[in-house]
DNA sequence: AGACTTTCTTGATGCGGATCAAGTCATTTT
DNA sequence: AAAATGACTTGATCCGCATCAAGAAAGTCT
C-alpha cells in the first residue's frame, strides 16, 4: 500500500528474482530487468487460513495470484448451493485467469491449508504486457496452458472410468510435487475426500473404495490424508490402458 | 497469397469493417483504424469441403483461425483412435487458442460442412497486440472467455445428467443461432449422434433415446439433423431442475 | 434402379458407480 | 474423560446409462 521502500526480511524474502517458484510462474522467460519491472507491481499480502477464501464468484476482479505456499481449491457455486470443484492449485500456480473475461469472478477460491499468494493487479499487468513483448507472450502461453489443461479435465470426466480418474488424479500431484522439488511418491494431500469425488465426477464412497483397492493391490499405501505411491508405472498402466479399451468414442 | 492488391469481389466481400461477424471476433471493441491494422494481417483461403481438417493434433501452429461460415468440430485425438469432441464451432467463433501454448496443434480441427475461415498469423497478432492495447484486451478476454466456457463443460459433464446435458447442448445452439440472427427454435445441425454423445459423454443409443423422449414429451420436433425446439422455457427448466436436485456435491 | 454402407433408432440386458445405511475413527467441545 | 461432531470406510441395494443386438432409414456407389 505504502510507496516507501521499507528493507524487510519480507520484502527480501518475495523479491521475484529469489523466489524458487519463477520458473514455474510468470518470470520464465523474462531477463532479469523485465523480472524487476515485475516485482514492482506485486503484491504480497497476509497469509491466508485455512477456509479463508481468496476471492468469491461475483467478486470484483483486479489482481491474479500465484500461489507461493500452501494450497488453494478453486470451485464454481453453482445455484443450488452445489459446487464443482475445478481445480487443486500448488506454489507457482497462477489462478483467477476465468474472470479476466468480464471483470469479475467466476468462480471461487478457498485455502485448503495455510497459504500465501501474490497478487498481480491485472490493469497493471496488462500495461506492462504492453511494453514488454515477452511478458505478454507469457501471458498468452499461461492463458493457452489452462485452456489445454481443462480440455484435459473434459476428456477424463467424459471418457474415463472411476479407476483411471482417481490414478490420474494422483500421478497428476505426484507429478507436480516432483517439479516442486519435494517427493513424487510421499505427499500429503490438503482436501477431503469429498472435495476429490466433486473434482473427479465421483461419490466419496467410490473414492474411499478405491483408495482401499488401491491399497489392496499394492499400488500404494495411503492413510488419510498421507499418500505414499508404491507402483508409479503400474498407475501410469491404469490411466493409459483403461483410455485404450475405452474406444467407443470412434466415430 | 500473392502480394498484388487486385480488386475482387471476394476481397471487398470478406474485409474484417463489412464483416457481419465483427461483433463475434476480434474487431470487438477496437476502432476503425484498428480494424483496418488488423485486417491488414487476416488471411481468407480457399473454402473447406466436409471432412477436411482445418489442422490436426500435432501440426505446427502458426494461424488462429475464426469461422465465417460453415461449422467445425475439434477434438483431441486419444492414442489408440479414438476421440474427445471438444467443440462444436458456429460463424465468428476463434479456434487454436489451446496451441498458443507450446507452438504445436494439440487437438485437431475438421470441417462438418463446407466452412470458410480467416487465417490470423499468431505472430503478426501478437506483434499487432503489442502496439494496440485494445487489442491486446480484447485477445486476453477472448482466451479468458474460453476458459470460462470449457468450466461449464466440466460442470456439465461431472454433475449433469443425460437429459440435461442433452438440453443444454440444445439450449447453447439455440442461443448460438440467436446471436447471428437465425432462429433460435429452427436449425439444423451440422453434427452426427455419435459426435454430439462424444462430446457430452454419452454413448449415440442414449443421445437417440434422448430426442424421441423429448420429442414425445413435445419439447421439440426433431428429424434427423433438422431440430426445432416447441417449448424453450421448458427445456431451461430441465436444465436448472436437475441441477438443483444433484445437490450430491455440497462440502 | 439395386447393392452396399453408414447413420439412426429401438429393444433387451448388464454393469459401474450412485445412493442409502450403518459403523469406525479422529478431532473438537465441554 | 466423556460426549459430540465431522471425515472416512464399508456393505447392501438400486438405477442410469453403456453395451449388445438387430432392424429401419437415408445416403452412396455402380
Amino acid at each position: 500500500m505504502t510507496s516507501r521502500k521499507v528493507i524487510s526480511f519480507e520484502n527480501i524474502k518475495v523479491a521475484c528474482k529469489n523466489c524458487s517458484l519463477a520458473t514455474l510462474c510468470l518470470p520464465m522467460g523474462l531477463t532479469p530487468d523485465d523480472v524487476e519491472r515485475l516485482d514492482g507491481i506485486i503484491k504480497r499480502g497476509r497469509p491466508y487460513h485455512r477456509g479463508d477464501h481468496l476471492y468469491r464468484g461475483g467478486d470484483k476482479f483486479h489482481s491474479l495470484r500465484v500461489i507461493t505456499s500452501g494450497s488453494v481449491k478453486t470451485y464454481s457455486p453453482n445455484e443450488d448451493g452445489g459446487e464443482q470443484v475445478l481445480g487443486f492449485h500448488l506454489p507457482g500456480e497462477l489462478i483467477g485467469l476465468d474472470a479476466i473475461q468480464d471483470d469479475n469472478h467466476t468462480c471461487s477460491a478457498i485455502a485448503l491449508e495455510t497459504t500465501a499468494v501474490c497478487e498481480i493487479p491485472f490493469s497493471q499487468l496488462e500495461s506492462l504486457s504492453c511494453i514488454m513483448p515477452s511478458l505478454q507472450h507469457q501471458m498468452y502461453r499461461l492463458l493457452s496452458r489452462e485452456i489445454g489443461q481443462e480440455t484435459e479435465m473434459l476428456t477424463l470426466l467424459g471418457k474415463k472410468s472411476a479407476e483411471e480418474r482417481l490414478a490420474t488424479f494422483l500421478l497428476s500431484f505426484s507429478e507436480r510435487f516432483k517439479q516442486r522439488g519435494f517427493s513424487a511418491s510421499d505427499f500429503f494431500l490438503s482436501m477431503s475426500r469429498h472435495e476429490i469425488g466433486n473434482y473427479l465426477g465421483l461419490a466419496v464412497e467410490t473414492v474411499s473404495r478405491l483408495f482401499t483397492r488401491f491399497q489392496d493391490e499394492n499400488l500404494l499405501h495411503v492413510e488419510r490424508k498421507h499418500v505414499q505411491l508404491l507402483n508409479i508405472p503400474r498407475l501410469y498402466d491404469i490411466v493409459q490402458a483403461d483410455s485404450a479399451k475405452s474406444s467407443q468414442s470412434r466415430i
